[in-house]
DNA sequence: TGTTCATTTGGCAATATAGCCAAATATATT
DNA sequence: AATATATTTGGCTATATTGCCAAATGAACA
């Protein structure tokens, strides 16, 4: 395997990994139905405001998110929509699983 | 947010954080071209035979991948084939930041 | 300019993951 | 039945991740 190509896959992973957390997926999901202040996500996902600011933090750097300012508050959005069409696949490889 | 909606949500991102590895998406990339053995797999990524045989074990434990054994040799294949398709998502956001 | 508010960063403890070696398993073949 | 072969499992250490708290940042607004 070329040097390039373990590249590729890395960079692939690490979007994957992102993605698999159930938070980060529940933030991602949530961002796909438009965007959200990152204090909207805190009070959806009931947790630390500094957690969620680290999930945050990893979605930024893996790609898939992207955020604006405005007044005081941060608005994050997808930055992919094709993320949309996939996590579909993913749900239909997981509903059947989580009934068990 | 209820039980149910929780639980798939931890499932879906089960099977992305399975796929969150460089060596398990290597192998998931290299089944979707066809089944292949343990023995490639392991040639293929030059890692322990131990260490293949546990990300197998996490593939097959997030219902992406299943095998059959025929001879001495046990074949794994991609159970889900619609996987191949969001991987070129994946790939598309991918490319650009493994470039950087 | 000083204060306030939304968010991020640093640091910590608990837990999870990765990968190696050695040992166990299971089944094909002799 | 014994042996060989392909794979899995157990156990270990090193490293990474998670989530909280407290402190820092930085921009908006009084």
């Amino acid at each position: 395997m070329s040097r390039k190509t373990a590249d590729l896959i890395s960079a692939k992973a690490k979007i994957l990994k992102a993605l698999g957390h159930p938070s980060r997926l529940f933030i991602v999901e949530k961002l796909a139905q438009g965007e959200q202040c990152v204090c909207t996500l805190v009070e959806l996902l009931g947790v630390d405001f500094s957690t969620v600011s680290k999930h945050l933090s990893i979605l930024r750097n893996s790609g898939i998110i992207e955020y604006e300012k405005r007044g005081k508050m941060f608005f994050y959005r997808l930055k992919v929509p094709c993320l949309l069409k996939f996590i579909d696949c993913i749900e239909a490889i997981a509903l059947p699983l989580s009934k068990e």
